[in-house]
DNA sequence: TCTGGGGTCCTAGGACCC
DNA sequence: TCTGGGGTCCTAGGACCC
């Protein structure tokens, strides 16, 4: 049975959310990353006077033009765009219109499958069915009424604007969105796969990210076109029998996942990049007072999401960028700060400590409700 | 001036049990 | 004395995503 599936993404999410509170920014290139600065009254400076190692987290599309992304380091996006106006991102405030909009679209379809701050699955197919007597005869016309509903209550909610593809699954549904931004509706029927869909990079598909597509690449294969008309014996023999069928099928549109409303957290984690590489033995000190840090922080969040957990993790980048990972699982669950830094020191003497560390992290697993069976 | 922070899922080997 | 599978748990690393 054909299912109408949406894929909405917001536009420019972050650095939309800054634009409500500084009007004037409109249509100047204007980047959001870096901590937060604490007690700072006007955050916004050019981002030539950035230094650190943060990176773009969202540009507005006037900052885009400079060749500027998300996930580009700061001070290299200060070389390309130095004017361009640098704000600390301020998740709190992204997590409120968070909420503001994905609640103006369960009000008018409940079916939302969650993928992060800004982006959201949303299943339409019952809705689409019933509006069968009253609306057009086409259902595709139908589902694309309702994606422009969605829109404007988006809008009318937060003051923002999305974009959103509706298709028959969710792979494709993902790439449609993005083909009309900002602000668009794209609706692709399953015989529209070959001419909307072939032509596009294969690094479109969601689930193949730099290294498939630079593999993909040294076969020849670009476009997600060659891709299905690839031998599935070949990508299977360079990806694997799991991965390589997946891309075939990708390829061609083939996609079965259901939207899913409802998922339990898997773990909980805190980590942080240091400004300068700490020295294993000099920093000794500053080192274990971040280490505790963390597993406070944690304990925290596990406490304010009611949770405990049994595998306790430790994650340390060297300072060639090298990340090594080390865990123990406890015999009962515990969220205790002390209780957490114990084990995770347990886990630091089994990782060599031969050069600085940029990173260090702190991870909960095997979660569960505290008293509750698992 | 390289490369944040919070996640999920997969693979693969070894231990251990039946 | 030698030889099986299968299943689950634990651990480490890696790809990928937002």
């Amino acid at each position: 049975m054909t299912r109408f599936i949406a894929h909405l993404d917001m536009d420019a999410f972050y650095a939309s959310v800054e634009l409500l509170r500084y009007p004037g920014l409109r249509g100047k290139p204007v980047v959001i990353g870096g901590p937060r600065r604490p007690g700072g009254e006007n955050p916004v400076r050019a981002l030539r006077e950035y230094s650190g190692r943060g990176v773009i987290t969202t540009a507005t599309y006037e900052a885009r033009k400079f060749g500027v992304n998300s996930g580009m380091a700061l001070m290299k996006a200060a070389k390309l765009a130095p004017d361009a106006l640098l704000l600390p991102a301020d998740f709190d405030e992204y997590r409120r219109y968070s909420r503001m909009f994905k609640d103006a679209v369960r009000a008018l379809a409940p079916e939302i499958e969650d993928r992060g701050i800004d982006e959201i699955y949303i299943d339409f197919t019952a809705l689409v069915e019933a509006s069968a007597a009253e609306g057009a005869p086409d259902p595709w016309a139908r589902a694309r009424v309702l994606a422009t509903d969605v829109q404007r209550a988006v809008r009318e909610s937060t003051g923002l604007t999305c974009s959103i593809g509706v298709t028959p699954n969710k792979l494709l549904s993902k790439i449609a969105s993005e083909l009309d931004k900002p602000g668009g509706v794209t609706v692709l029927r399953a015989e529209d796969v070959p001419a909307r869909i072939w032509p596009l990079p294969v690094r479109k598909i969601n689930g193949i990210g730099p290294k498939a597509g630079a593999k993909l690449e040294a076969l020849g294969i670009r476009a997600i076109g060659e891709l299905a008309r690839a031998d599935p014996a070949l990508l299977v023999a360079h990806f694997g029998r799991s991965y390589g069928a997946w891309m075939h099928d990708a390829a061609h549109g083939r996609d079965e996942r259901p939207v899913v409303t409802y998922s339990e957290p898997k773990s909980i984690s805190r980590e942080t990049t240091f400004e300068d590489d700490l020295h294993p033995v000099r920093d000794r000190e500053r080192l274990s007072r971040v280490f505790t840090g963390l597993c406070v922080k944690v304990a925290e969040d596990l406490a304010r999401k009611g949770y405990v957990g049994r595998t306790i993790g430790l994650k340390l980048r060297y300072d060639n960028f090298k990340t090594v990972t080390r865990d123990r699982t406890l015999a009962e669950p515990t969220g205790d700060a002390a209780a957490i830094r114990r084990a995770a020191g347990e886990c630091l003497k089994r990782v060599p400590l031969d050069r600085r560390i940029r990173l260090l992290g702190v991870r909960v697993g095997s979660l569960s409700r505290p008293g509750g069976g698992g």
